[in-house]
RNA sequence: GGAGGAGUGGCAGAGCUGGUUUAAUGCACUAGUCUUGAAAACUAGCGUGCGGCAACGUACCGGGGGUUCGAAUCCCUCCUCCUCCGCCA
């Protein structure tokens, strides 16, 4: 969420990131009830400040007088004391449910987008970062989308996972199941050769990791989860991962903070059922490499390109011909300040399919989390936290093996092989 | 799952028969003195949120609630950890 004092003294930038996200026009009127609502909390505080130190004083007055046998005295102080608490009246409850209405509001302030992000309702408007410089690849007229391809070669069945699970749960078996594997541990070494950390994190989370990140409160209902134990199934090693660090002051010397984590990704994806949802496209269970970084605020953006180029070069060693996109304000996550997608080119289904996702959340994690660092002048400060797909693994594969389709079979991209120790898939 | 014990500031660890505890003390850490330099020693500082220009005030001793003039200390409840037993990959 956002800082008070920063709605405080950016009121217009908040205002504004909220028409570049396009969202309906009431919502600025949040705005001015957080900050009405901050006034009446300073002064109930204040208020409650000065009484509380009253009843102090006297109660210690009453202990010393007790000590030294003057009952009388410290029964006088005694209802003195409860003359103070008259004052008080209910003006404690109105402090707490002032401060919860105050979280509430604050909840539903989405971040402030970057200057550069541009104003627009939906992936329509997202602007093209890195347009695709070479010629889309051609297939032919025979050329077969992923989900037949996976029957013809037995890679991965949607009806048995329909069998055991529901619809959107694929079961990857023989070179389906390999190629899996080989893309996490390709993924997964590629992100330790940049210096990140692995994790193996827990799959479920708890509430308060789910707001940490901005997963929760869930609108959408994005997330699975457990009510029996009060548990959320993650979306993303994202949760688990940023989480890591929630409620710390890190060291200034401990950062950058580099993290990467092969998790599998649950989601609800609640009523998206329909064209272009077949196959891998879009499904409620898929794996994912996630790499995060903690960063001091001077060096987040310098980040976020080093990680747009570890995805690129991930791309392009696999060889897919690929895209990025700036997201405009309608398509931003809730939390991020500025992010870019990657896409990659289906060339049998003719279509682009996002496979990569790499955001700055700047500070609206970290005030969440309250994740900090002592700078040099020993001030405490909101870390900023940034993460990305590297990569989500269900749609690289849907492309690669679309891409790489030959009549003798599929081939797989060099940078594989190694780790497939096969070199076709026939 | 059963029985018992415990959760205190970065760590260790007092306090827990309610009132100079505004949480002792030690370690670690930071700055200074001393030193050729370091170590040691000494001096000072050293948790977090909120309000305030500041002095300072206030809240926080696992979370929540209660009793009381006053709660780390008493009561209720939840969570977590440890020990023993049982079960199990």
């Amino acid at each position: 969420m956002l800082e008070l004092s920063f709605i405080q003294e950016n009121k217009e930038k908040v205002l504004k990131g909220l028409e570049t996200r396009c969202y309906p026009a009431e919502t600025s009127q949040i705005i001015d009830q957080i900050l009405e609502l901050n006034e009446q909390r300073k002064s109930l505080q204040s208020f409650l400040d000065v009484k509380r130190g009253e009843i102090n004083t006297l109660s210690g007055q009453i202990g010393g007088l007790f000590k030294s046998g003057k009952q009388e005295e410290a029964n006088a102080l005694k209802e003195e004391v409860g003359k103070v608490k008259e004052e008080i009246g209910g003006k404690e409850g109105q402090l707490t449910d002032t401060e919860n209405q105050l979280t509430q509001l604050l909840y539903k302030i989405p971040n402030v987008p970057n200057e550069v992000v541009v104003k627009g309702k939906s992936d329509e408007d997202n602007e093209i970062h890195i347009p695709y410089d070479g010629p889309l690849p051609e297939l032919g007229d025979d050329a077969k989308p992923h989900w037949e391809l996976a029957k013809q070669y037995n890679l991965f069945d949607l009806e048995l996972g329909v069998k055991i699970t529901g619809a959107g749960f694929p079961l990857y078996r023989g070179k389906g199941a390999k190629l899996e594997r080989a893309l996490i541990n390709y993924f997964l070494d590629e992100a330790d050769k940049r210096g990140y950390e692995e994790i193996v994190p827990p799959l479920l989370v708890n509430e308060a990791s789910g707001i940490g990140t901005g997963s929760l409160p869930d609108k959408e209902g994005q997330m699975y989860y457990m009510e029996k134990d009060d548990l959320y199934l993650i979306p993303t090693a994202e949760v688990p991962l940023t989480n890591i660090y929630r409620g710390d002051i890190i060291n200034e010397a401990d950062l950058p903070i580099k993290l990467t984590g092969y998790t599998p990704c649950f989601r609800r994806e609640a009523g998206s059922y329909g064209a272009h949802v077949r196959g891998l496209n879009r499904v409620h269970q898929f794996n994912k490499v996630e790499i995060v970084r903690f960063e001091k605020p001077e060096n987040s953006y310098a980040a976020l390109e080093e990680m747009l180029q570890h995805v690129t070069d991930l791309l392009t060693a696999l060889g897919l011909p690929f895209r990025v996109l700036r997201l405009c304000g309608g398509d931003l996550t809730f939390a991020s300040a500025l992010t870019y997608d990657f896409e990659v080119y289906s060339a049998a289904q003719k279509r682009w399919l996002e496979v990569s996702s790499v955001s700055n959340f700047e500070t609206f994690q970290s005030n969440r989390m309250k994740t900090r660092y002592k700078d040099s002048d020993k001030k405490k400060q909101l870390v900023h936290t940034l993460n990305g797909s590297a990569l989500a693994l269900a749609r690289i594969v849907a492309c690669i093996i679309e891409n790489n389709q030959t009549s003798a079979g599929i081939k797989i991209p060099e940078v594989l092989q190694a780790y497939t120790k096969f070199e076709m898939i026939d």
